[in-house]
DNA sequence: CCCTTAGTGTCAACCGGTTGACACATCATT
DNA sequence: AATGATGTGTCAACCGGTTGACACTAAGGG
C-alpha cells in the first residue's frame, strides 16, 4: 500500500503539497495539480481513509442496529438506508440483534468503539434507554427510545384504523389481530402496539368483537408457525377477518386458511402490513398498509446528517401509511 | 470521549501501564490491573479502535458487496455471514451494487480505502478481473472471478439436474426454465448457468423438450412479471413443468399459473431454486433446491480468517444442495 | 550479598495523514 | 520599487493508541 510519502516522492513534491492538493486547500497549480494525480495513479494510490478519519474525528460510518436483516420489511430498510447513506458519503456497519438485549448493548458498545459517526436503531432500545448516555447522535426507527431521541416512525396508529375499518366495511362480523415476530414477541416495538390501538378504537360503535393471539414465530419455514395459527382459527371458527402485523404473519395465515379450506377473502378476509415484496408474491395477492420505508430510510439519512451539522432536527418524523388493496379482502 | 491518557491520570498510573494492561502484555500486578479498570468503568472508557487499528493495520472489519440485499436469498446471506464474521471478531461493512459495474468498482475502492481486512464478492466482477490486484483478500460467493480467487458455492450442476429429474419422474412432459433476476438478468452469475447445464443435461434420452425464458425482473411488486410469464405459458401451452433459477421467481410463475387457472400441481409442477423463506409462504407450498447459504456463509468467514493467518485455503468450496419436496410438485 | 523476576515509569518512534506557522520565490499590479 | 496574490517547501504538532528500549525499585531465592 502506498503512503502520501510515496506519492510525494514520486510526483517530486513535497507531502504537504500532496495533501494540499488532496483536499483542496491553499493555492496550488494546475501543473503540480496534474503532476500528484499522475503519480497516484501510476501507485494506484487511495488516501488511509483510517488515518483521516482519525485526525478529523469523523468516519463517516454509521451504525444500525436490527433484529434481523432476513426479515423482509428489515432488509427493505436496510437496502434503501444503504443506499442514502452511500449518496450522501456515508458508510453501514450492520448489526443484527435478534432482539437479544445484551447482543445490542454489545453491538452498541462496538459501534462507539469504532468510532461510527451516528446509530440508527431499528431494534429495541427499550431498557437500553439508561445506556443512550453516548456522545454521538441515535436515531430510532419505528421504535420509540426516550425524548431526546428523534424518531422515524410510520402513522401506525391510523393503519390500525385503516385495516379495521375495511375489514369491517367488507362485512366481517368477528376480527382476529395476530401480532408476533420472528425471534420472540414484539414486546418492545411499541409503536407497533399503536396498530392494534388504533385497530380496536375503529370497532365500538359497529358492535363486531375480536380476538387476538400473539404468535412466537418459530423461524419462516416452520410447520409450527401455521400449526398455532390453524388451532387458533379452530377455536374462532366464526372469525371472518384478520389483521396481521407484518405481511409475514400475514402470509401464514393465508396458509392457515389454505389448509382449513377457508376461502379468501369470501369466508376469510386478510389484510397485512409493511406492504414488503412478498405481499404481491403470496395467491392470493396480499391486501396491506404500506410504510413508505424508502422515505422513512431518506429521512433517517437527513436527520443524521443534520445532526453532525448542529442543526437542530424534528423528534417526531411519521410517515403516513397508505392502504393497498389487492386480493385478500 | 475520555481517552487513554484520562484513564492513566485516573487511575495514577501512566499511559504505557493502561496500554499493558489492556493489551495484556508485560508484568501487572493485579492491583493496577483493578486500579485501571475502575477508572475505565468511572470514565465509561473505550479504546479508539481507529487508532488501534491504524498502528495495527488491521481493521477487523469486511467488507460485503452484494447486488441488493431486499432479495431474500441476500438477505439471509447478509444474515448468516454477519453472525460468523461477529462471532470471530469482524464487522460487516454493506454495500449493494444493483449488478452495475461501476458502483462495484467505487464500492471496492472504497472498501480499500477504509483498509477492510477482506471483502466478499456477491455480485458480478466478471469485468472487475483485472481490477483485483488489490492486496488484500477476496473471496466470492457463488460467481467465478478469477482462479486465483477462492470461491465459496454449491453445487448447481446438481441442482439444476435434481431439478429436471425431479420434473420428469413427475410426467412433466414439456419443461421451462425460468431465468432471471432483480434488477436486470443474471448474466454475470455464471455460476447459475450450470444449473441449466444440469437441467439440460437431464433430458437427453427422456426426448423431452424444454423452452427457455429470461425474465428481467421489474421489481417484486410489478405487475408485469406475471404478465410477461403469463404471455409466455400462453405462447407454450403444452408446458407441464417449470425449473425457475429462484424461488422468487418460482413465486411469480405460481401467480401466473393461478391467473391461467392451471392447477398446481396438477397440471404445472413448479421447483424454485435457493429455498429462502418465502418458499413456504407461498401456496402451494414451494418445491425447491436447497443452498446451504448458513454453511456457506460460515465457510466465507473462515476463509477470510485462514487468508488472513496467511494460511492456505482451498480455492474452490462448494457444498452440496439438497432436494425439498413441498406441494408444487 | 548477588541475581533474578516482577512491576512500573519515561521516552521516543510509529501508524498515515492533516494542518497551521512560517519562509521564500515568482509574477502581475499599481 | 513596493505590494499582494500565488505557489511550494520545511517543520512540528496532532489524532489516539502501541511498542520497544531502558531505567529503577522491591522482593525473594540461593
Amino acid at each position: 500500500m502506498p503512503k502520501i510519502e510515496d506519492v510525494a516522492a514520486k510526483a517530486g513534491v513535497s507531502v504537504t503539497t500532496v495533501s494540499r492538493v488532496l483536499n483542496n486547500r491553499g493555492y496550488i497549480s494546475q501543473a503540480t495539480r496534474d503532476k500528484v494525480a499522475q503519480a497516484m495513479k501510476e501507485l494506484n494510490y487511495q488516501p488511509n481513509e483510517m488515518a483521516r478519519s482519525l485526525f478529523r474525528k469523523k468516519s463517516n460510518m454509521i451504525g444500525l442496529i436490527i433484529p434481523t436483516v432476513s426479515h423482509p420489511f428489515f432488509s427493505e430498510l436496510v437496502y434503501h438506508l444503504e443506499y442514502y447513506a452511500d449518496q450522501k458519503g456515508y458508510k453501514v456497519l450492520l448489526c443484527n440483534s435478534n432482539r437479544d438485549i445484551s447482543k445490542e448493548r454489545k453491538y452498541i458498545d462496538m459501534l462507539k468503539k469504532n468510532q461510527v459517526d451516528a446509530i440508527v436503531m431499528g431494534s429495541n432500545v427499550q431498557d437500553v434507554k439508561h445506556y443512550l448516555n453516548l456522545n454521538l447522535p441515535i436515531i430510532s426507527f419505528d421504535r420509540t427510545v426516550a425524548n431526546n431521541i428523534p424518531i422515524v416512525t410510520s402513522d401506525n396508529y391510523t393503519g390500525g384504523r385503516l385495516a379495521s375499518r375495511l375489514l369491517v366495511d367488507k362485512g366481517c362480523r368477528k376480527l382476529a389481530h395476530i401480532s408476533g415476530g420472528v425471534g420472540g414477541p414484539n414486546h418492545a416495538a411499541l409503536l407497533a402496539s399503536k396498530r392494534f390501538q388504533g385497530f380496536r378504537d375503529e370497532l365500538p360503535d359497529t358492535g363486531i368483537e375480536h380476538v387476538s393471539l400473539e404468535l412466537e414465530i418459530a423461524g419462516l419455514g416452520d410447520k409450527r408457525n401455521v400449526d398455532e395459527l390453524v388451532r387458533f382459527f379452530q377455536e374462532h371458527p366464526d372469525a371472518d377477518g384478520v389483521f396481521a402485523t407484518s405481511d409475514v404473519l400475514a402470509a401464514l395465515v393465508i396458509q392457515a386458511c389454505h389448509q382449513l379450506k377457508k376461502t379468501i377473502p369470501q369466508e376469510m378476509k386478510i389484510i397485512g402490513y409493511d406492504d414488503v415484496g412478498i405481499a404481491s408474491l403470496v395467491w392470493p395477492r396480499l391486501t396491506s398498509i404500506r410504510q413508505p420505508v424508502r422515505e422513512m430510510s431518506e429521512c433517517a439519512v437527513e436527520l443524521i446528517v443534520k445532526l453532525l451539522q448542529g442543526e437542530e432536527v424534528s423528534m417526531i418524523n411519521s410517515f403516513p401509511v397508505t392502504l393497498i388493496q389487492r386480493d385478500t379482502t
